[in-house]
DNA sequence: GTCTGTTTGAAACATACGTTTGAAGCACAT
DNA sequence: ATGTGCTTCAAACGTATGTTTCAAACAGAC
């Protein structure tokens, strides 16, 4: 790995140990030494851990929200009249993704399960700084979201595009792992942007399912007949 | 609450702990102290915190394991030529998961939670501990589900299934905040069931969606229409 | 060379954690 | 009443954490 500086040594540790073990699971000391860094570096550079959480999480949201609002602008000058579909909608986020500048061949899978982290672990600080952040590229894309899907009332679509998330966030967080059990036990090579094929697919089939058809009733009978 | 004995409170107060906020960010004094109950009670009773940790699993999981394999054996009883549907698989597990006693009314969330943690904040004991606890009604869900989707090639099948434990596991583990935000910006009250009858839907059309159709190539062609 | 502002370094700090200890408390059979 | 086995308790232990300190090293300007 070529010789940068001390903050992007720190970067790319915690970076690369946040994805692996979690943000509390993850001490300064590990990332300090995985960047052969003084431990005292972190505090000096980026003030506390929190805020290194932050800046990680901005090293890549800020270039990929600019990329992500330029996919958008393209997609909506292309179709004036009628909004841009569904899957044009999720195609222009798959590629915005896929077309970041990574700095390695994992890149796509740390920035997915970060995301994930972010989603999952219960971190307040790191949920209000996402929010205040980068809620216009991501409040975009809802608007985009309701004006593709007319027909689901703001309930279901709710609910469905955290579906959707949740797919997305969680196989690709873990889309290393499970390519490698797809190779010991089929065989297969897969690459990320494969996934993304086969996911968006089923996104949107998800996403275009017919109503809710039925409500499981209060248990009030035996559990086990 | 009720006046239980020590090991309850201490399930109880864990429980409900680890759902909050995880099982790195809850320490034992504070489970010990919310169960009112001597910081050396866990270590007594359970050993350590991992082992508290498989306790608090173990205690939902085993019944439900139970009640799993029965729904399955109905299923598998109620058809005897053809193969179950997708659909009756889902609602199996989802009825299921409904069915079990629940300790209080939060119970489903927590649950839910729980496992949505336990698959994404993966502490190495946990997975090792449930894979071979619990691996038994898991291959079985698997092998019904491969008789259930015989069109889709081995590798689709694989990807799905990911996709759907990944939506089911991320809105689950944060089902509750996800309920808050729909709270507050839709003045809608939503419970887990209703969350479930959501979610099958979604998962059985994104099961059964038409064939990838495309893999996106060197990213300069635009991959919409 | 010397000064100046910035960055690094080793060490310590205060706090929180999981765990252990050993005495005290308790219920109950003898 | 006395002894016994289990449970609770306050206190301490050892370790790990995030953070701070302050001197040393460094780089660039004069």
């Amino acid at each position: 790995m070529a010789q940068l500086n001390t903050v992007d040594r720190i970067l790319d540790a915690a970076e690369e140990l946040f994805a692996e073990r979690g943000f509390s699971e993850t001490s300064l000391r590990m990332i300090t030494s995985k960047a052969r860094v003084n431990l005292a570096a972190v505090n000096y550079h980026f003030g506390s851990k929190n805020a290194l959480i932050h800046a990680v999480f901005a090293r890549f949201l800020t270039p990929f929200s600019a990329t992500l609002q330029h996919a958008f602008d393209e997609l909506e000058a292309r179709c004036e009249v009628d909004p841009p579909t569904l899957n044009q909608i999720l195609w222009a986020l798959t590629e915005s993704a896929v077309r970041m500048p990574q700095r390695n061949e994992r890149g796509i899978s740390i920035f997915m399960r970060l995301l994930g982290l972010a989603y999952t672990q219960s971190q307040g600080h790191l949920r209000k700084f996402l929010e205040q952040e980068y809620s216009e590229p991501f409040s975009r894309f809802m608007s985009l979201l309701k004006d593709a899907t007319p027909q689901l009332s703001a309930v279901d679509r709710y609910w469905r595009i955290q579906f959707m998330l949740g797919a997305t966030a969680f196989t690709m967080s873990s889309s290393e792992a499970l390519q490698d059990i797809l190779r010991n036990k089929l065989g297969v090579e897969t690459t990320v942007q494969e996934i993304a094929a086969r996911l968006v697919p089923f996104l949107a089939a998800g996403m275009q399912a017919p109503d809710t058809f039925q409500i499981p009733s209060a248990p009030d009978n035996s559990p086990v007949a």
